[in-house]
DNA sequence: TTAGGGTTTTCTGTATACAAATTGAGCGGT
DNA sequence: ACCGCTCAATTTGTATACAGAAAACCCTAA
């Protein structure tokens, strides 16, 4: 992985500046339920658990506010921002939608025989990952991280800065991401299944962008991020919510 | 128009913050070509130009520099962003994709009748405006006003403020929002036409999320777009490129 | 003349000090 | 008992001072 793109690996090495640190670890603060939800975040008390000056700290915050973490509140400072689950469902629809346009894309402009190759790898890899019978953990992980840069990858077939940088933006949101919740359903029954499913739909995409199939390769796109919300509903209706980041901040109701 | 969405109205009253003042006036500079493209923006400088300190003027470049007006630079700073007129085209794709999504899902989900009748009515004074058969300045400023406001309107008919959010993030862009095209065509011959065609197609929206046809909705939204990018091709082949604020942004070559 | 290296200068990032504003509690009135 | 007001304490927003780093410059050598 490249050290530019600060991708969903917490903990990781620690960033050149100050600001990018408080803002890494705020994150997982965040996502891990650490900092209570709805009331004002105190920057003194961040002082004392970061061991920075409020200046990067404020500067994290307001990064974090612009990213959807945080929601700015009207007397000045900023609450840990919680979702409904049709909020979530939105921002699942919001990427699928942002893909699907990337897909298009790619599809009318033509991508680089390179490129492409390294979908196709790419794939080739999660086809191997889903040659077991059963999966463990550490097959889950590598989906994840596989499934992910497959991902990335399309969304750099557009060949669009603007594009790339708004899907990746509405990534952000852990929920809303393309591997959100596949560890999530990692124990259930029907999780192989559901990523053997998942990686059709890979492998129909990569097809229709190849094939130069612009409709074909949106709409594939948009009903592969139809998984994601599917695995929302399951989850909302099971208790079993523990084993990903920013599960706490989905609210159950109101 | 509320106080709180700062809209296009440049030099509007002092915003609250020594940051937001810092803001507007800057996106203002850019916008107006003031401050030069490409290379590195000295925050000293900007404290002697705006009179306050490094902090608001800091927080003001963040985020500029998150609304896509900055490019981040490497050593540190950020300088004023150029765009391809593919970039631009791809941006304007982007927010006539995330209409058409909103278009879509007020559609499926259904709008309450207040709002509708808002949106009715703002279309009435649209007829009202194209019933002259030469329009003058004041009436294609007019004609932006509303068509802002419709649009903002038919964002917030889905009822998602995820999905708001980000429409309004993806018009940001002065070249990539709704009317940002109007003004300029405002003395071709046949720039009233266009209007006539655009507000033909307001109506057929506004109609087709009545009747709940999410699809009829959705596409119409998108070629809606279309109107801004064919618009974005007649400037970018006259040098009549005088009128819109970020149009020194739109670099012709390379 | 040009390339390279070292030095100086300027700039960004960070810490801290200060001011304005908001929140909360305590108190008095109805 | 409840509502409103005042005042104090905490908090955010801003200004300034400092340290490290990047960049520009100049000087030297080939």
């Amino acid at each position: 992985m490249s050290p530019s793109s600060a991708q969903l690996l917490d903990s990781d090495v620690d960033g050149g500046s100050q600001a990018v640190k408080a803002q890494q670890r705020l994150r997982e603060w965040i996502l891990a339920g650490d900092l209570p939800a709805g009331s004002r975040i105190a920057e003194l008390a961040l002082v004392d658990r970061l061991g920075m000056s409020r200046t990067p700290i404020r500067a994290a915050l307001m990064s974090l506010g612009q990213e959807g973490l945080l929601e700015a509140l009207s007397g000045g400072g900023y609450a840990v921002r919680t979702f409904s689950e049709r909020e979530v469902a939105d921002a699942i629809e919001l990427r699928g939608t942002l893909e699907g346009l990337a897909a298009r894309l790619a599809a009318e402009r033509g991508v680089s025989p390179a490129v492409m190759a390294q979908a196709g790898e790419c794939l080739n890899q999660i086809d191997q990952l889903l040659r077991q019978a059963t999966l463990d953990d550490e097959s889950f992980s590598s989906y994840v991280h596989l499934n992910g840069r497959f991902h990335k990858l399309l969304a750099e077939m557009a060949n669009s800065a603007v594009l790339a940088r708004e899907i990746d933006r509405a990534s952000r949101l852990p929920f809303a991401s393309a591997s959100g919740f596949v560890g999530v359903q990692a124990h259930s029954p029907d999780a192989r299944d559901m990523l053997v499913v998942a990686q059709h739909q890979h492998r129909q995409v990569l097809e229709a962008i190849g094939q130069r199939e612009a409709g074909r390769a949106e709409a594939l796109m948009r009903e592969h991020s139809r998984l994601a919300r599917h695995n929302l509903g399951q989850v909302m209706h099971n208790p079993q919510h523990a084993g990903m980041p920013g599960m706490q901040l989905i609210r159950n109701k109101v």
